[in-house]
DNA sequence: CATTTATATAACTTAATTGTTATATAATTT
DNA sequence: AAATTATATAACAATTAAGTTATATAAATG
């Protein structure tokens, strides 16, 4: 229940979600390529990081000085239901700006 | 898509999931029973119940003086999954406190 | 070790959301 | 038709959230 209206909470942001939607399909970015391929702000980018990796949704883990970002393993069942629905989508969404990794 | 974002506004909000989790489980309730029920001020729960009504997630049919809200029939199966987990949560909501109906 | 690169955080501004109080509308009852 | 009851809406205050700019940290490289 508190996990429903939180995980919402993450949900009801346009950039978030597609920051999901990328780390769905290409399973692991790092946040120069969230930025480039999304084109928006560093800080605002690290800022939705934070907040999903909060949520337990994202898990970071540090290579060099870059942070790759992941899906977590084990899944709420809502989050569960809802990482379902963003796959079933037709989603139109840019392709992955590489970084130099 | 769309969707998701809006209806994920919706239940970011403990009140308007309280809301939904009683009609839910009574089918079909009024306002002033939402107050009641829930303790909740009239014009607050006006306003969470035109937000659901305006993201088609509830229906309202004037008996009346009185407003019986319903949920709608055909859900998007985002919201079907929404309503699939909030009936398998074990709720500890208040009676329905009836009205004069 | 100074510089560069990637990321995080802090301070701030703006916008959106929530809840309240007061008022309007509309059906019902006296 | 005046009073009552149920609901809706408008105007406002308080809170929260989003995005920006500036700065900090930390690893990598010349």
């Amino acid at each position: 229940m508190q996990n429903l209206i939180e995980l919402s909470k993450i949900f009801s942001d346009q950039n978030r979600v597609n920051i999901l939607l990328l780390i769905l399909r290409d399973k692991e970015v790092c946040v120069c390529e969230i930025c480039d391929t999304l084109k928006l702000s560093q800080p605002l980018v690290s800022r939705h990081l934070k907040l999903m990796k909060e949520s337990k949704i994202l898990d970071g883990k540090k290579v060099g000085t870059w942070v790759r970002y992941t899906l977590v393993k084990e899944t709420s069942s809502y989050l569960e239901c809802i990482t379902t629905h963003l796959r079933n989508l037709d989603l139109k969404l840019p392709l992955l700006v590489k970084c130099s990794i």
